[in-house]
DNA sequence: GAATTTTTTGCAACCGGTTGCAAAATTATT
DNA sequence: AATAATTTTGCAACCGGTTGCAAAAAATTC
């Protein structure tokens, strides 16, 4: 069906490799080889099987894009840079959903067996064995979204989380709350676990503000919702929250609106990621922006760099995170 | 570096295609055999290289999963669904953004030199000559979220746009609505059209209703708030709204919020595609709900189908819109 | 214009598998 | 136990490319 090399070759009278060199930058061919050959290609609408061609190259330039986070809208946009990026640089994604159901061991082996040039691991949840699988398999891998370490095993790209929990502290002090809560993503998941750390450090400093804590089920709008819905029919609530992303907020402000509460001047709301809708003027959220830009450029850069070097050795990149301020939380106070 | 067909059969000492014969099921191996590849294999930790048996089995189970729709929410479902889908039958997403950048004709040649066994379209926008070039090549395609036709020259799945915009109407009229708007998507979108044609065709049998139109310049939350923004500084607007989907509804709501008018009391709104967050109890949409799960799990039912017998004639299917009905219409009149 | 250097070309082996075919081994039949 | 039928196995060619090497051709040098 196809037509391969050899209809070329025949049709232009040369060598197979004659045919395979035009098609292979950097190889060495005249000009007038390269004339005969391209216009037999053209007329036959040949061009090279890339497959075959990684058999000896040992380079498909295909790369395992993994996540387990199809449901927070953010990893939309993460999707189309992801994949704008690699394409950019002639990469190809292979993409995974690596949903709960999913055995992550036969998604490796499979991601092998498809010989990707590398893997990107976008997720926050997933456990770094699974990285590591690629890793111990001589795959480059980079872990975006992941956690920071000073002393990284393999490459990660991501935010400070415990930076993240002290800014929003900084945040609701610096606009004068003092009874303060903690509204965060599932209990075990280790960025709840450092943003609450570095939450707690600031407000430590501060000794006239109380803090009181809570988790969500899950990083959703029914979760959140149910949650403050849940702290507003207790006997008293906090005058601000730090929710564990923008996702727990929307639903924790819906839930504040009908209990017939007002934002900012009842509670005020402090979520984070800054996703596109946001920013929506009907939501308006305060939140702390994840960098997810720089964050996926920075993956696929190291990523790149990998494959020229596969032995370089690995590194934690932080991005910074910065404020939004936007209106869920009252003017910064006075005083 | 990774272990081969030549490694596993030396070390078992047996013929290479022994050991491809224990890979391959239905092959014919005795019991014997398969338990002495077996341990080599196992040993060594070895697992075919799907790539290179491409090569003579002409299988990639490569998918291509094409789309230009990173920004509506609701692609996030389609993707998370379709991966699903995918890896269950055991076929791998080869994921293309063709964003406006992107050159269509090179993605496809490219989507060619992978070697895909298949290509889902998955756009409502793009022009029906980029799935044709997939039809000439040979290659099994299907489009989801493509318009209907009733000689489809390939295999479509998706809504009947112009039932979908008679649904609207009639769902409008029943509520005795009578001065009707409809707020479409880019004028120049089919599906913009089509959904107009059935909505005023359902219009024009009830002479007592009144109708005008305009057109947001995309699908956003921004072109539906300017948009709605726009028609209420006009000297008159219309007493409900039909908007060409659920991201242009919420931008047209928050237009609506913002003029201090009340929905549904002043003004009705209802959308397309019932989104996951059009169910959020803050946003709380009567739309229109596009079955995603169904145009996926029969374009992967077609292309499954496809694979087996490439010469299956071209189907058009087409699955059922529903209303969902929420707060932003004022109750049915009875009268 | 011959000798030398440089570039271009084709041959043949290889990448990691599969598969038709015939020989070898096993099982069934008489 | 000999023969026939069946199953299992290995050989070798092939899938569609690339590439080291040596021969051929072209470009330089003297």
């Amino acid at each position: 069906m196809a037509t391969t090399l050899d209809d070329v070759a025949k049709l232009a009278g040369v060598s197979r490799s004659a045919v395979s060199r035009t098609f292979t930058d950097g190889a060495s061919v005249s000009l007038k080889m390269r004339r005969k050959v391209e216009k037999a290609a053209s007329e036959l609408g040949y061009s090279p099987n890339f497959l075959a061609r990684s058999l000896t190259t040992r380079r498909t330039k295909l790369i395992g894009l993994v996540s387990d986070n199809f449901h927070n809208p953010l990893f939309l946009d993460v999707f189309d840079q992801f994949t704008r990026g690699l394409q950019d640089r002639g990469l190809r994604p292979l993409l995974v959903n690596l949903s709960a159901e999913t055995d992550a061991e036969s998604s490796a082996q499979m991601l092998r067996q498809y010989s990707v040039d590398g893997v990107i691991v976008a997720s926050s949840t997933l456990p770094p064995a699974f990285s590591k699988t690629f890793r111990d398999a001589g795959v480059p891998v980079v872990n975006s979204f992941g956690r920071y370490s000073s002393d990284p095993d393999m490459h990660i790209v991501g935010i400070d989380d415990i930076e993240c929990g002290r800014m929003a502290a900084h945040e609701l002090l610096s606009r004068g709350y003092t009874n303060i809560g903690f509204l965060g993503g599932p209990e075990p998941a280790t960025s709840t676990q450092d943003r609450f750390t570095g939450f707690q450090n600031e407000l430590l400093r501060h000794p006239q503000a109380a803090l009181s804590y809570s988790f969500a089920e899950a990083y959703s709008f029914d979760a959140g919702r149910k949650e403050m819905q849940r702290l507003l029919r207790g006997a008293s609530h906090s005058e601000a929250y730090f929710c564990g992303d923008d996702v727990l907020s929307i639903g924790a402000l819906s839930a504040i609106k009908e209990a017939g509460l007002n934002v900012p001047s009842d509670i005020g709301v402090i979520g984070v990621n800054d996703m596109q809708m946001s920013g929506w003027q009907n939501i308006n959220l305060t939140t702390i922006r994840q960098p997810i830009g720089q964050i996926i450029s920075v993956s696929i850069e190291l990523m790149v760099s990998m494959l020229e070097n596969p032995h370089r050795s690995p590194e934690a990149r932080v991005c910074p995170c910065t404020v939004i301020e936007r209106g869920t939380l009252r003017a910064p106070q006075k005083n």
